[in-house]
DNA sequence: ACCCCATTGTGTCGAATGACACAAGACGTG
DNA sequence: CACGTCTTGTGTCATTCGACACAATGGGGT
């Protein structure tokens, strides 16, 4: 695989990411190791794993989760490419979440300092770290009320939405003709709405049959996008917010 | 109200804290603007609120929440003494979440651009924002496990410890005889573990009746915590990793 | 070609949880 | 003291969602 200068990375290209002075630039790419693959449904940091790495996901999905002893799983919220990967971990010893590839994935990996680096060397680095954090924790939030208060019609509504509009983020069409790709599987959803796979099934069926959207061939489309914010009781926000990109 | 001095601060004797540096202290004392009080119950940061300052939390509980339009709320986690509040907020440019106060609460209060300031000012202390921030993730992601996996009585044992533990590290005699300060009402539990108030109630009388807990006069002791520990599939980490206070 | 398994799709039934109704005690306020 | 409100507690019934069973399709591997 050719490794790509971090100045000449096509996903800064997009207007979704901030820009990054040369020196900013200059620093993340000495603290980059390299550049991995992992193939879908394969681990990229084990749950409980210590001392693994940093990455930037570059390409494909990925999602963190946690598991109960009896094989139950929660995930916690899924992975784009720009996502930041392996913050939490460097906080305590081990990690206390898993992360998956979901499809097949390219990481940029950084050595393990480099999260102390970025702090020490630049502070507008330190500080998109923090950023990072904050985003990734409100995405947390967002997902937490549905699960908490939104029934199964509401919540996979709201999935629908925000995922389409994080995706849509990533493409320079934004998804304008068949919708954007959509590699979850029904059981990916149910464990990240905290439903079982049978009712999820049910629950998507029923709102497709409906016309509020399609799922095909590994694309999502938002057939009736006011229907799905009604549900998922969501007051338009328009274009997301730019952000870092480490 | 009298001012203390941070450098003086009583929660920085605690062991749960780590120690600052001089500098360190005085760059945050010289970040803060002063202290308010906010009674229970009332709002200290109203949800969708633009250029809400930074607090530390001082003394006494809140809470962070979000609601939807029909009144239905969901608290993404509880605040307690050392927490760092409105991280999230100065990311986008409105609160995407509320925070109230839960029993009555000691604030300091930081000026705006205080999180800026402590990544330039000293990386150390940027790095322990951005610390702060993923503690308090990975505590919302162990409740987004708790709310999508669990069931009732599961999601009641693993609050009760979880929230038992916080506490106690932050008491000299970590609640030896009476238990921990408990301020909470069912309300409060059922609104963050996306339960309702009835079942709330029905659970948590089960399980007192059972002998694991009990909850009286504003405490919380835990009778059996082998018990509960088992009905929340948590094996025991000890004491908390020490965490930076700003 | 064959098999295996993952994925989606459906029906039936049961269990967990929510909704509604009501009671009792504690507490603050006029 | 009377009153309303908040909080906890309990019973009954309704609903949502989960569990189990089974079918159909498609892709990958031998």
């Amino acid at each position: 695989m050719k490794t790509v200068a971090c100045s000449a990375c096509p996903l800064r290209e997009l207007p979704l990411f901030n820009e990054h002075s040369n020196v900013e630039l200059a620093l993340i790419e000495s603290l980059k190791k390299g550049q991995i693959a992992v193939r879908a449904e394969h681990s990229i940091i084990a749950e409980g794993q210590a001392d693994a790495p940093l990455y930037t996901l570059f390409s494909g999905w990925a999602f963190r989760f946690k598991t109960l002893s009896d094989g139950r799983r929660q995930i916690l919220n899924f992975l784009l490419p720009g996502d930041f990967i392996g913050v939490q971990q460097t906080m305590g010893d081990a990690s206390a979440h898993g992360v998956d590839a979901l499809s097949d994935v390219l990481l940029c990996v950084f050595q393990r300092d480099a999260l102390w680096e970025l702090h020490r060397a630049t502070p507008a680095l330190g500080f998109s770290v923090t950023w990072l954090t904050a985003h990734e924790e409100s995405v947390v939030d967002d997902t937490l009320l549905s699960v908490g208060r939104r029934s199964a019609e509401e919540r996979i509504a709201t999935l629908l939405i925000v995922l389409f509009k994080r995706v849509a983020a990533l493409l320079p069409d934004a998804g304008a003709a068949r919708g954007v790709p959509f590699p979850l599987t029904q059981q990916h959803i149910a464990d990240g709405l905290g439903l079982s796979l049978v009712h999820t099934n049910k629950t998507l069926r029923k709102l497709a049959r409906r016309g509020l959207h399609r799922i095909e061939d590994g694309y999502l489309q938002l057939l009736d996008v006011k229907a799905l914010a009604r549900l998922a009781d969501l007051y338009g926000n328009g274009r997301p917010a730019p952000r870092p990109l480490i």
